[in-house]
RNA sequence: GUGGAUGUAGCUCAGGGGUUAGAGCACUGGAUUGUGGUUCCAGGGGUCGUGGGUUCAAUUCCCAUCUUCCACCCCA
C-alpha cells in the first residue's frame, strides 16, 4: 500500500503550540472583557438541523453552508421527484434536501436564536450571553478568509434599549485597546438605509442600494453608480442619491443633510434618531478608539434591522475584524416573535493575523516549562521523580527528559523548548543531596539545596 | 460561481529537451561517552502534483485534471 501524503481540507489549519499560546491569549482577553460586562457563556453543537440554518443568510449564504450527508444508506426512501436528474437547475437543491438534514453552523447568531427560543423558559431576560466557537463556511479561501474560523459573539436579547448598542461599542473599544490594535469603529443604521431607499423612490431596492453603496470607498463613485443602474435602480433615483454618496466629513453635517433628506421618510428619521442617541452616549464615554457614522456601511446579513457596526484595523489591509448589529425579529421564525436583540462578533483568526503583522503579541506569553531534569539513568530517574513532584507541587512547571540519551541531546531539547533552567542530578548529586542547577542563558551553574532551587525557579 | 498564478527533498526555493536534479534550513552521526546555543566534517532523504500527448529521448514543451495561493462576488 502506498503511503498517502498527509493533508487537511482546503481553508482549514493546524495550530502548533506557539500559535495556540497566542490564540489563547486573544481568547482570554476577549472572554475577560465579556465577563466584566456581565455576559454569560453558552455553547451550541457544531452541527444544526439544516432547517434551522437554511434561508437565514440569503441565497449566497445557503450555498456556503456545509451540508452533512445523512448516515446509513442515504439514498433509501428518496422520492421519485427528487431524482429528477434531467433538470439540472433544481437537481442539487432537490437532492440535498433529501440526503442531508444536518449542516455545520455558519455563524453563532442563528444557533443562538434557536437556543433562545428552545430554552426561553429557563433564561433570564434580557439575556446576555457570549459564545466562542468555530464556524464553517464553504467559501473560497484567500487572505484573511478561512473555511473554518472562530467567532467570539456577544449578544443581548430581549431588550430594545440603545444602551445595549452603546455597551457593545464599549466592549469593542475595551477588547482592541487591551490587544493593542488601533481600530476604526464604523456605525450605521439599517433604518437610515431604508430611509434613503425610500427618499429616492426605490424602497423595494434596499438590498441592491446598500450592496452597491458598500463599495463606495473601494471602487469609487462612478462604479457604484454603474452598479446601481445595473441593479435596476432608475436613473432618476440614482441622481437623487448623489448628495448622499457625496456626504463626507463631520458627523453634524451628515445629520443636517439627512434631516432634510428624510422629511418624507419616517423610517429614515427614526434611524437618524437612534444614531443620534448612540453617538451622544459614546461621545461622553471618551473611548480610546475612533468611531464614525458611515452611511455607506451596509453589512450583508439580511436579518439586521437597526444599528449596524463594523470594525476595521487601521494599520493592516484586511476585511473587518468585528461586526454586528441589531435584529428585531430573529427568533420570530422559530416561533418567538417580538424579541429584539443586538450583538457583535469578533473574528479571532483575523485578529490573530492583524496582531501578527503588527507584531503586537507580548513576548512573555510564550514561557512554559521552567526547569528540565536531565535523565542520567534508571537510578537517577527514580531519584529525580520525587524532586520533580516536589517542584510541581510548588507550582513550578517542570519536566524530566523521558529517555536516557546523550546529554547533548537533552540539552538541545531544553534549548529548543526555551527552558531557562536545567537540573543535573547524577551519582554525585544523589550522594551529596545537592542539586546542580544550570542557567541556560548565562551558562552558569551552581550547587543548590532543594529549597534554594525552588526559590530560584519560582 | 468568475478570473490570474502555482506545484522540484520534511520546509523555503533554484534549475533545466540528453549520463548520477541542486542550495539553505531541518534531520542523523562525528570532532565533544556529565554540559546546549557558535563552528567544522560526514551521512540519509526526491515516481520533479497526477493522467495523457509531442519526441529517438520529457522532470523540462503541449493539453487535461487536481492542489495551494491571489483577486472578484460575498464575508469574520
Amino acid at each position: 500500500m502506498s503511503v498517502q501524503k498527509p493533508s487537511i481540507p482546503k481553508g482549514t489549519r493546524d495550530f502548533p503550540p506557539a500559535e495556540m499560546v497566542r490564540r489563547n491569549y486573544i481568547f482570554e482577553v476577549i472572554r475577560n472583557v465579556f465577563q466584566v460586562f456581565g455576559y454569560q457563556p453558552i455553547e451550541t453543537p457544531a452541527m444544526e438541523n439544516l432547517s434551522t440554518l437554511m434561508g437565514k443568510y440569503g441565497e449566497e449564504g445557503d450555498k456556503l453552508l456545509f451540508k452533512i450527508l445523512n448516515s446509513g444508506n442515504y439514498l433509501d426512501g428518496l422520492p421519485e421527484s427528487a431524482s429528477r436528474i434531467l433538470d439540472p437547475a433544481s437537481r442539487l437543491i432537490d437532492l440535498t434536501r433529501h440526503i442531508a438534514d444536518k449542516g455545520l453552523r455558519y455563524d453563532l447568531t442563528v444557533p443562538f436564536a434557536r437556543f433562545v427560543v428552545q430554552h426561553q423558559n429557563e433564561l433570564i431576560f434580557p439575556f446576555k450571553r457570549y459564545q466562542i466557537q468555530p464556524v464553517w463556511r464553504a467559501d473560497r479561501p484567500q487572505k484573511g478568509r478561512y473555511r473554518e474560523f472562530f467567532q467570539c459573539d456577544v449578544d443581548v436579547i430581549g431588550s430594545n434599549s440603545l444602551l445595549n448598542e452603546v455597551e457593545l461599542a464599549q466592549i469593542i473599544d475595551a477588547v482592541f485597546t487591551r490587544l493593542g490594535i488601533r481600530v476604526l469603529i464604523r456605525l450605521n443604521n439599517r433604518k437610515v438605509l431604508a430611509g434613503i431607499a425610500e427618499a429616492i423612490g426605490a424602497p423595494d431596492k434596499l438590498t441592491d442600494i446598500t450592496v452597491a453603496m458598500d463599495k463606495l470607498d473601494k471602487t469609487g463613485m462612478d462604479k457604484v453608480n454603474d452598479e446601481l443602474i445595473q441593479r435596476g435602480i432608475t436613473y432618476e433615483s440614482v441622481v437623487k442619491l448623489q448628495p448622499i454618496l457625496n456626504l463626507e466629513g463631520k458627523i453634524k453635517v451628515k445629520f443636517d443633510t439627512l434631516e432634510t433628506f428624510f422629511k418624507d421618510s419616517e423610517v429614515g428619521r427614526k434611524g437618524l434618531e437612534e444614531m443620534r442617541s448612540v453617538l451622544e452616549f459614546l461621545k461622553d464615554l471618551h473611548l480610546e478608539n475612533k468611531f464614525d457614522f458611515d452611511i455607506t456601511l451596509a453589512r450583508g446579513l439580511s436579518y439586521y434591522t437597526g444599528t449596524i457596526i463594523e470594525v476595521k484595523a487601521q494599520d493592516v489591509a484586511m476585511g473587518s475584524i468585528c461586526g454586528g448589529g441589531r435584529y428585531d425579529d430573529l427568533t420570530g421564525i422559530f416561533g418567538l416573535p417580538g424579541m429584539s436583540g443586538v450583538g457583535i462578533s469578533f473574528g479571532a483568526d483575523r485578529i490573530y493575523d492583524v496582531m501578527n503583522e503588527c507584531k503586537l503579541f507580548p513576548e512573555t506569553i510564550l514561557a512554559a516549562t521552567r526547569a528540565l531534569f536531565i535523565n542520567f539513568g534508571a537510578e537517577e530517574e527514580k531519584y529525580c521523580l520525587k524532586l520533580l513532584a516536589n517542584l510541581r507541587q510548588a507550582g513550578i512547571p517542570s519536566e524530566i527528559y523521558p529517555d536516557t540519551v546523550k546529554l547533548k541531546k537533552q540539552m538541545e531539547y531544553a534549548n529548543r523548548k526555551n527552558i531557562p533552567f536545567v537540573l543535573l542530578i547524577g551519582k554525585d548529586e544523589i550522594e551529596s543531596g545537592m542539586l546542580t542547577l544550570k542557567d541556560m542563558q548565562s551558562g552558569e551553574q551552581k550547587s543548590c539545596t532543594l529549597e534554594e532551587t525552588k526559590k530560584l525557579l519560582s
